[in-house]
DNA sequence: GCGTAACCTTACGCAGCAGTAGGTATGCTC
DNA sequence: GAGCATACCTACTGCTGCGTAAGGTTACGC
């Protein structure tokens, strides 16, 4: 038996190891949960041992930290790439906003089960999480204040807050939506949520508002 | 020293201690989250030691499931209540709907946090939680269905129920930002998610679909 | 070819917590 | 006011899982 048969599992340089330690941590956090995953399953699904975790990545709640910036990095760089063009009219960045956006989770899905599902619910990280969907909205605001200037209207900052947390939240949920449909196209969901988004938020900004009878 | 000066805080009937028991469980799960949240703590919260926790509502498992049905089934009828009569107009009862959804939520925080957060991310829960998400997403789905009738148009199903969870995610999200604004009233959140929801259901509605220039 | 630094392991200490065993007090019924 | 059922307690057990100590092995520079 040669031993070369096993090429080069072991030894591997540090830098390497820590990718696969963190899309290990990725693939545990998002099938178990933070509390639920032990740092054992991550190692065995690394392919190495608890200390070299340690060693590399620290404690349990520093390997799930790391975990959260490496995708929420990710996923911020996929999107602003897209939009940061500003001489774009806004729905035409909205819908490459939408598009980069939906692909990411259609292609992570269990990044986005760690950044969306676990993140939220465990208090030590939802600061982190409430940071990120705060930028986010605050773009999507952007996007808006600067679609309401193009029509010289006046809008309240809190109402554009809060169109932009709720276009924020149609999404995550649009996102779940599509991970319960594999067959959806990331595409097709992103055009289904500038359907719903757009059109509302155009009538919104040229100034509509429903009325309540009483 | 006379025994009556502690009236009657010890022996209670079961049907009262057990409710007691539910508020502290979901008092404690909303600020811990499942896991975190120990028997121990409850049963302090609850002014009791943990076997009575024990006899009556089951292991912790079973706690969390109690208080989910509960709060869920409170939220569940305080919607379906203003929500029932088929012969309003939709756009009027998605308006009392939201109402008293977002009422629920200001009213009941810590509710929200265990119906919502941390149901969501433990997997033995989400099955649960998703189940109400389906039947909230079915009953928002039925009412633009019945709108799209009275428009004597047609829609396909995946695309009203697309649309259901974008409105469901973007009320959760709405839900979230009315807990982190206390100043904010509750109905007016209920009517800033009516502007955003129905101009763009209405525009959906009528036919309108954005189109991207690719 | 040899030392040294970096990689990697087995094996354990220790703490927190779910769940229980076994016993005590209290109100209610007759 | 005896007896019974039910409310309630203190004090444990056992397990799981984080984090580490101490030692083995391979590559790489010189």
């Amino acid at each position: 038996m040669s031993s070369s048969s096993q090429p080069s599992f072991r030894r591997l340089p540090r830098a390497v190891r820590q990718q696969q330690m963190l899309d290990a941590a990725v693939t545990v956090f998002s099938r178990r949960g933070f509390h639920a995953a032990s740092m054992d399953e991550v190692a065995e699904e690394a392919g190495i041992s608890k200390p070299m975790v340690y060693a590399y990545l620290g404690t349990k709640e520093e390997l799930f930290l790391a975990c959260l910036h490496r995708e929420a990095t990710r996923l911020m760089e996929a999107i602003v790439a897209v939009v940061d063009d500003r001489d774009l009219p806004p729905d035409q960045r909205l819908w490459r906003g939408l598009r980069a956006f939906f692909r990411f989770v259609g292609g992570h899905r269990d990044a986005w089960a760690v950044l969306y599902r676990q993140a939220r619910s465990s208090e030590p990280f939802a600061r982190e999480t409430a940071g990120m969907r705060a930028r986010m909205a605050e773009v999507i605001a952007g996007m808006l204040a600067g679609a309401v200037a193009a029509d010289e209207r006046q809008a309240r900052g809190a109402d554009l807050e809060a169109a932009a947390y709720a276009l924020v939240g149609a999404g995550e949920s649009l996102a779940d939506w599509l991970a319960d449909h594999p067959q959806e196209d990331p595409d097709r969901t992103a055009g289904r949520m500038m359907d719903i988004a757009w059109l509302g938020a155009a009538e919104l900004l040229r100034g509509g508002v429903w009325r309540s009878p009483d």
